[in-house]
RNA sequence: CGGGGAGUGGCGCAGUAGGUAGCGCGCCUGCUUUGGGGGCAGGAGGCCGGGGGUUCGAGUCCCCCCUCCCCGACCA
């Protein structure tokens, strides 16, 4: 990691390698030994329980359960979709021994689990008693990919799916449109604090064995897009091939239409490339595994009972903090751990402090200080973190604005992603459009309004936001 | 798979007339320090990617293989 001075190499200088040394220096994860692996450790592991618990909360929300499918799927459920295994055989790791010998029919590691969960929905639904049916499950997948990168693009990834069953296809688009404004659009914006651009994927985007797929994307520090949620209507693609069908009031038996939607660990790297800086990563409070941590100074016996009592009170007014008095370590190496780790608030509290009955607040926002008395420090801290939560979504919105540029036609739409998105008429793109877009590594992100609302099914008039995505 | 680069202590690297491996950071111990990456002293840690060859002697030269990284096609 880091350069020989130990300081991060500038996120201008050289965005990839600014991400990755903020990850190894924040000690969020480190490359697994197979290929494309990655182990999370435990801060990063911390952010990413905050992200479930945030997500799960509002996936229950939607009347979604959870439970769990194995790991294992026979390999000739893959074939039985054919869009769905044109875009995802290439990719599935296969197990072709156990127990020492060859497997009599080998079996696939779930690249996506539509498969074995509507073999099951096929059991499980007989009646429109049985509907809506609403599956969630949290669970580890298996890709081969050809290019990774920690949590942006790892063999194995953690990640909710979710699957629903619906008697009719309004029902099933409400549904998908639901997660994604309630669940995805929801935790990315007033939890992670990344402004969004909500849309309709084009169907060269669109996800293997979906009719239509509803995505969130946003917009990283180099300008380039990330895909942070995604809700896919499946029609009756996969009823029609698993033979999911109930009988309605009047004893007719019908194919259900379907929804899938996921989010994964990818969000962390978005998290990463959104909001961190030269000195390293910045944690929204709301995600932070440390929101605030009270930093010794240097050990006398009084500084080290009153951080103790600090965080004590922070910690009852419901505040997730820690004491660092390894004051073995020098203050200023310890700050700056602290710092690359994006803990949002910092109190430094020494002799000089106490003295004034004061301590030092820091806002990692900013990395402005200010010497706060003993007494007004809970409220001190509050404030900050909600200043925090507002400024790093103001900043970030503000980037994304003004590296979001409204063109009219395919060449000025060219021109824009070379700095970020083209806001462009869809009527100006089209399929063909995208073939030429393509060849210069940009994709159309989504279809959305001109006004950036979410279109109804079968609208026009749209506009695509386009550019360069990871 | 196409094009480019690299494999040497944990990390980043140096190391060609072939002569028995070094630097920075990190790590350990002690003293001292601690208000933004401290100082001094001592110390640990390497079948130099693998195999073969040339040679008295190979990190260095030759042959074969493997792996990783970057750019492209695939992708939550």
């Amino acid at each position: 990691m880091a350069n020989d001075a130990g300081s991060l190499t500038p996120r201008a200088e050289d965005f990839p390698r600014w991400y990755q040394e903020v990850v190894a220096g924040a000690e969020m994860a480190d490359n697994g030994p197979v290929r494309g692996t990655m182990v999370i450790r435990p801060w990063g592991f911390g952010v990413w329980e905050l992200l479930q618990g945030e997500l799960d909360r509002r996936i229950k929300e939607a009347g979604a359960e959870n439970a769990y499918f194995p790991l294992f799927i026979p390999e000739s459920f893959l074939g039985l979709e054919k869009e769905h295994v044109e875009g995802f055989s290439p990719e599935t790791w296969v197990v072709t021994h156990g127990g020492g010998k060859p497997l009599e029919e080998p079996v696939i590691v779930r690249p996506t689990s539509e498969t074995v969960v509507n073999h099951f929905f096929a059991k499980w639904i007989q009646s429109h008693r049985d509907l809506p049916l609403l599956i969630n499950q949290w669970s580890n997948v298996v890709r081969w990919e050809m290019r990774t990168r920690l949590f942006l693009r790892t063999s194995e990834f953690l990640w909710q799916e979710g699957h629903t069953a619906h008697a009719t296809e309004a029902e099933a688009t409400d549904y998908a449109v639901r997660i994604l404004r309630d669940t995805y659009l929801d935790t990315i914006e007033s939890v992670m604090r990344i402004p969004t651009f909500v849309g309709l994927k084009t169907d060269r985007e669109r996800f293997a064995g979906a009719v239509r797929t509803w995505a969130c994307e946003g917009m990283m520090g180099d300008g380039k897009a990330l895909q942070l949620g995604t809700s896919h209507e499946l029609g009756q693609n996969f009823a029609r091939a698993f033979d999911i069908q109930y009988a309605d009031e009047e004893g007719t038996r019908r194919y259900v239409y379907q929804t899938s939607w996921g989010a994964s660990t990818r969000l962390i790297g978005g998290l990463i490339m959104v909001h961190g800086d030269d000195f390293g990563l910045r944690l929204p409070p709301a995600l932070a595994p440390s929101q605030v941590v009270v930093m010794v100074v240097r050990a006398d016996e009084h500084t080290g009972a009153a951080a103790a009592a600090i965080a004590d009170e922070l910690r009852r007014s419901g505040l997730r903090v820690r004491i660092d008095d390894q004051t073995a370590t020098s203050f200023g190496r310890r700050a700056i751990d602290w710092e690359r780790k994006g803990v949002p608030v910092r109190i430094e509290i020494g002799p000089r402090d106490l003295a004034e009955e004061k301590a030092v607040v820091v806002s990692r926002f900013d990395r402005s200080k200010r010497s706060v008395g003993l007494s007004a420090l809970a409220s001190e801290v509050r404030g900050t973190l909600e200043a925090t939560s507002a400024a790093l979504h103001r900043e970030a919105l503000d980037f994304r604005d003004e590296h979001s540029t409204p063109v009219a036609n395919l060449a000025e739409t060219l021109e824009a992603c070379a700095s970020g998105f083209a806001i462009v008429p869809w009527s100006e793109v089209g399929e063909a459009g995208e073939d030429a877009l393509a060849e210069a590594g940009i994709t159309v992100r989504c279809l959305q309004r001109a006004d950036g609302s979410l279109p109804g099914v079968g609208e026009d008039a749209l506009v695509a936001v386009v550019g360069k995505s990871y």
